[in-house]
DNA sequence: GATTTTCGAGAGCAGTGCTCTCGCTAGAAG
DNA sequence: CTTCTAGCGAGAGCACTGCTCTCGAAAATC
């Protein structure tokens, strides 16, 4: 095969160029760290890396651009130690282990990187919208645990929890379900987790955990737990187990192992 | 009743400077709406009421303090409002209708003053650490929620969902999760809101739908759901059910009423 | 070797939080 | 009613921010 793009021979310019821009960013990431996104100032990352700050502007438009790098990155490197996580489990079908490694793989990760998550997860930037570069890094970590839902589904391991049509109307209860989570079906099925039917309930289920996990992650790193939960560590695990339980894993017939 | 100190006489100059101080946090809630916590300019809300930028700082030490202020005065506002919802469901033993309101009552203030509650439950402001004081009304939203569980529990509305000891360790799990959530058994023992025992489980599921309910506002105002939630409106009522059901309302023999 | 592209430095603009000083004025004290 | 003082608003100023523009030097291209 013709090496048409990636490592087509690099100019010595280009070849500085790149390290340059990797240098600027991982001086960003650092001062990120320890400070917010809203206080990450291009000045002093110009100053970190022996330049001055009209300098910066030759790699990034504008310090948004420069946000996004780091969004992006952090995405990935959520979604690698994610993935890392998950894949460290050798029993591929001890779902409620690859449940756990993975969930607790995040909560690690924003626990390191608390600058970082707070980028991601926070409150947006005034004035910042994340361009559509951003969407695909930032569904490596969706993904993980998506894929441990669909494959548990599929290897019989999970018994779909009972829908209810305790709504607001007595609609039928299916219809309105397909038309709230219409995207996350949409979904599934376009990066092909699922083929057949797509189980609403767990479509639904899993949407929770998901923002369940992250909302529990923000309450923690934000403070807002502080009096309420007085073992952060042992309260995750709670969470998760909970959260299992709920996706209809761990029902009659299928006895976890020790 | 002898008025001893609310309505003492002011001096004028005391009620001069309430009214000023009264005027300059508006101003901020104002920007604050239209612009994130972090954008806050205490020099564009000082020209806003027609002073200059020092004088502001006769009223407030410094932009944290003013942020402290629109910090109580958030928390409080969206507290009453969650006030307001449950209280007007005039069936109180209808805890269903109590739960659906109080959280639609909070997701309607939270879409209404996105830049409140950014400030409430984003990212903290880098550096700022929120003091003593707003614990208070921070707390408020809290209990409504709590109210409707303690009092469901009390009127022998919730079977109360089975606990599992599923978790990494096979040891006694109760003691587990009495030392996760102590805090937040302590809390609902020193608000007088339940007498005799508490359910750890209960507990716990009341602080995730505490938590999910928040972290899926936030994932929603934050723009996380876009592209799998198509109707967010839909997918919350949704999500207030599954967390009802979840807390073991509307078990075996308490059949909705329609 | 001449030319064009690329890049870093520096000055500068408008904005920020915050401090300090200086008058004025309204309320308190006599 | 006069004197005094405490409180307040204005203004200048400092150090910082994001960003723009110009200029000179160096490197790649022709």
């Amino acid at each position: 095969m013709q090496d048409i793009s990636p490592p087509r021979a690099q100019t010595a310019r280009e070849r500085a160029r790149d390290q340059i821009t990797a240098e600027i960013v991982a001086a960003a990431r650092i001062r990120l760290a320890e400070s917010g996104p809203a206080d990450l100032s291009l000045r002093a990352v110009a100053r970190d890396v022996g330049m001055v700050s009209s300098a910066v502007y030759r790699y990034f438009a504008s310090r948004d651009e420069l946000l996004t790098a780091l969004l992006v990155l952090a995405y990935d490197d959520l979604g690698a130690a994610t993935e890392r996580a998950d894949a460290a489990v050798a029993d591929r079908d001890d779902f409620q282990a690859r449940w756990f490694a993975s969930l607790r793989g995040i909560r690690r990760w924003a626990l390191a990187n608390p600058g970082d998550y707070a980028l991601l997860y926070g409150s947006p930037v005034p004035g910042y919208a994340a361009p559509q570069t951003t969407v695909e890094p930032a569904v490596r970590v969706i993904l993980v645990i998506l894929r441990i839902v669909t494959e548990g589904h599929a290897a019989g391991a999970i018994v779909v929890p009972a829908s209810s049509d305790v709504g607001s109307d007595g609609g039928p209860g299916d219809a309105a379900l397909a038309h709230a989570v219409g995207g996350a079906v949409q979904f599934v099925r376009s990066r092909g987790l699922v083929d057949g039917e797509v189980p609403l309930e767990l479509v639904v289920r899993t949407l929770i955990a998901w923002t369940t996990v992250f909302g529990t992650i923000s309450f923690e790193l934000f403070g807002h737990l502080v009096g309420s939960v007085t073992d952060t560590d042992a309260y995750f695990d709670l969470l998760a187990d909970r959260l299992f339980r709920d996706l209809g894993f761990g029902g009659p017939g299928s006895r976890d192992h020790d």
